[in-house]
DNA sequence: CCTTTTATTGTACTAATTGTATCATTGTCA
DNA sequence: TGACAATGATACAATTAGTACAATAAAAGG
């Protein structure tokens, strides 16, 4: 579950860019369970030199992934898979896992002595504040 | 009131700092009750070594919580939770938890890839079937 | 007891490692 | 040949680790 060497083939006929190539590798590794949630990734600089390509390239695949939130990367540590929502559960389950984690939240918002109301309206600020932040994004 | 264990739980995965996520969960389990005011704090070296973590992550996140007059460090003797937390103080506490408490529902809401919209409605749900329970119960 | 020595604890500063941002260069294709 | 995408170069910022130090407490010696 660490340190893998992970290893791709770029192909550079393929007319496919490197950073794409990198991105689909990953994310084929992850779903064939060669990698698994928790692994860390190189560093963008090892990796670049194993693959002979500038680092700016890998950041850049990593990047790809980090929005897809395959993997997280983190200035100063590294990066990291993530958990991926297992296409094969079903809808049910994800629901009941949705439901579950609401009544943990609340529960827990109670205990600590919040309202209802108070606690609906953390909610909604918090999603608004996260909806701006992704408009920010795409500007 | 002294001595505590102190349980902490890294998420490598979490995109957090080490010391935010300390300096996080000591603030929580003190909003918890679980840490009280007068409980000494494990040192910086023990913690570090507990968590397979420079000490200078943990003096940092001690740092953060002196700062915000939540503990304090004393070179040469140890850190402490604060004895007297003002009043505004423990407000601030209670409300910061709460906002940390939602982020960290949400987060894993949308990780599990439910839309803003699922999570509201959930949210809203729960809630309601809590007030109609506790309603049940008075009658 | 009092003083000196040693151990323990947090602090300060610096270095190393990591990803990020920005711009320049290259190459391809209409 | 001009525009645009891909890649490279360089400087930067954030996080963590390494080392030396200072303050306090505890132990030892007299």
């Amino acid at each position: 579950m660490e340190e893998k060497k992970l290893t791709l083939n770029l192909d550079i006929r393929s007319g496919l860019p490197i950073y794409t190539q990198i991105a689909n590798q990953i994310q084929s590794q992850l779903v064939n369970g060669i990698l698994k949630p928790g692994d860390q990734l190189p560093t963008v600089r090892a990796l670049a030199q194993e693959l002979r390509v500038n680092f700016n390239t890998v950041a850049r695949a990593y990047r790809i992934l980090d929005e897809e939130r395959i993997i997280s990367t983190q200035q100063g540590r590294g990066t990291y898979i993530t958990e991926i929502p297992p296409p094969e559960v079903s809808e049910r389950l994800r629901r009941e896992s949705l439901v579950a984690l609401t009544q943990r939240f609340i529960n827990e918002a109670f205990r600590l002595g919040f309202s209802e109301r108070e606690v609906s309206q953390m909610v909604r600020d918090n999603l608004k504040s996260m909806k701006e932040a992704a408009v920010n994004d795409n500007e």
